[in-house]
DNA sequence: CTGAAAGCGCTTACAG
DNA sequence: CTGAAAGCGCTTACAG
């Protein structure tokens, strides 16, 4: 590769003059502009960005770690962060790190080393918090609420909601025998929407039927072999998000329960393939794509808010679809 | 941040020293070590990667270039280059840059401006063959095979014989009118696949049924409205990809139309959701996990092959689920 | 074993 | 408008 030297050379100028037309940073006389344009074109120059990122201290990226990469609410909040840090000119860094706290240590601190001007974090370890305090860059929390003010901002939705809807509809499909599928309880996100759930039992008398569940596939089929055999008589089950939803259709199929007929089914997130699969979930939506871009721009357009903790709670909404028995006209 | 400066202030050592206890580069006596590990706790120092990478011009990071994130064949081969990149101590830089040539342009300068040591391409432009050459970093092709040698390795699976063991399999189980459903032709893996089912088609007298489709969701729900009123006696579907056999699926549920008594499907690719889906899809497996896996090594493991475009071609296989009529003791 | 020095490839005050 | 110089934060010959 050749170097801004070799260029500067080549067009008989100083190196200074030849970042100057590159980044248009301060006038050049026409001539040696032209020059110095022909020489980079000749020898193919590209500046280097790590040289330029050690000089300026940033390196015009934003990062994004993410605890499953093969979870498509991830790969969908990945893609508006990709989109929207581009239109910024911005590059963007996505960091998968499960559910590892070590990991998501790791990736916080080599974002950090790069350079990268601020970091979107969906955590899924709330022990995270105190890395988090450490840093000066921007970083923002999405998808998750901590108790450390020392972020620039959380943005999630309202889950507490959520889990109230997914309860409400279900119960006025007709369902009264319904099994909260409750996400891993040290996270935020499924804290609150068992909690939704629950209050909702609670202020109708409904008895309270729940199992525990991670956020994948896997751990999907499981928990639904689990919930029937433990709850035979069940009627509706709320799924902790739309994968494990669809994991408990497939066990609901394979045991030919008829869905929604002899059990109703809901999911959370609203991802793409929620309407894809058959029959088409009802889901509570998530407004992924304005997470997205609400947590980009918050790092990518001044003002940056202080290291304050102020939160963005976005709302969610209920996606009546085929796995419940709604009336149309209700 | 503290730079080493600080720490070697506060240690009452040089620079020098600093590096070298960080580094393991060269003894160090052990009270100053003890010294330096001291000074480094308290300051809470982190190395500064972009100064380490200019240094050494290597970043100790590989890049992954891929069309569309929110394909699971995309992320599980993801998730496999980034964990083993991990193992060989290198962090891991997705970029996703959807069908569009400048973009893939862009990232892979990008990458190459990052020093990154080395790059993994699943692209969807053949014309990216020209840059490929210009880059002295390690390339690797994977998932396509273009004509330029100047790339050190392309990795592909057996995609003519995925077409034919489709056709063939569908036409066991006894399928007389088969459409294929093709992927873009400007891509080697589409047309190859649609070459191995011509082929076959051709062989056994077969007659060609063909409609194009591009690899996603929503593309796969329109080629199969036009397809079934095209061809209104199929009764065997090859879908490009198995993103596009769930959208086909969808339809034939929406038209009443069973699966697999009256029309068989069959998937390609085998990624995770095929067999959680209900039913579960026939598909020709791609091993995505070695794929990532080779791929990675061959750009982190010396010796690194030269650039002569040496192919790896990896076997695909047929795995038969519930969307096709097979007799389980065939 | 240790430090002073040079340099990775850029950019930006600072003079002129 | 332009160049020489210093510096971003590291690492590694080079002496000692």
């Amino acid at each position: 590769m050749s170097s801004i030297r070799d260029v500067a050379r080549l067009a008989g100028v100083s190196p200074a003059t030849v970042s100057r037309v590159i980044n248009g940073t301060a006038n050049v006389s026409p001539e040696r502009r032209d020059q110095v344009l022909r020489a980079i074109s000749q020898t193919g120059f590209v500046p280097n960005e790590v040289a330029r990122s050690l000089f300026k201290k940033s390196s015009k990226s934003i990062g994004l770690i993410i605890p499953n990469i093969r979870n498509p609410f991830f790969t969908q909040l990945a893609q508006v962060v990709d989109a929207v840090a581009r239109q910024y000119g911005h590059h963007f860094l996505l960091c998968n790190v499960g559910t590892d706290l070590d990991e998501e240590r790791t990736a916080l601190q080599m974002l950090a080393a790069l350079n990268t001007d601020g970091v979107v974090i969906a955590s899924s370890n709330e022990e995270i918090q105190a890395d988090l305090s450490r840093y000066k860059m921007p970083i923002v929390v999405i998808d998750a609420l901590f108790e450390t003010p020392d972020v620039n901002a959380y943005i999630y939705c309202d889950f507490y909601r959520g889990g109230q809807l997914a309860a409400q509809h279900l119960t006025e499909c007709g369902c009264r025998s319904i099994v909260c599928i409750r996400g891993p309880q040290n996270l935020y996100s499924a804290r609150a929407r068992y909690q939704g759930y629950r209050d909702f039992c609670r202020a109708h008398g409904i008895q309270e039927r729940v199992a525990d569940c991670e956020y994948d596939f896997y751990s999907g089929l499981e928990a639904a072999e689990r919930l029937l055999d433990r709850y035979p008589n069940t009627d509706g089950i709320i799924a902790c998000n739309d994968l494990v939803a669809i994991s408990i259709y497939k066990i609901l199929h394979k045991r030919r329960i008829s869905v929604p007929k002899q059990i109703q089914l809901i999911g959370f997130d609203d991802i793409a393939l929620a309407s894809v699969v058959s029959p088409e979930l009802t889901t509570i939506h998530q407004p992924i794509r304005e997470m997205g871009i609400q947590a980009t721009k918050l790092i990518l357009e001044p003002p940056i808010p202080p290291k304050s903790g102020q939160q963005h709670i976005l709302p969610v909404s209920l996606v009546p679809r085929e796995t419940t028995c709604w009336k149309k006209d209700a």
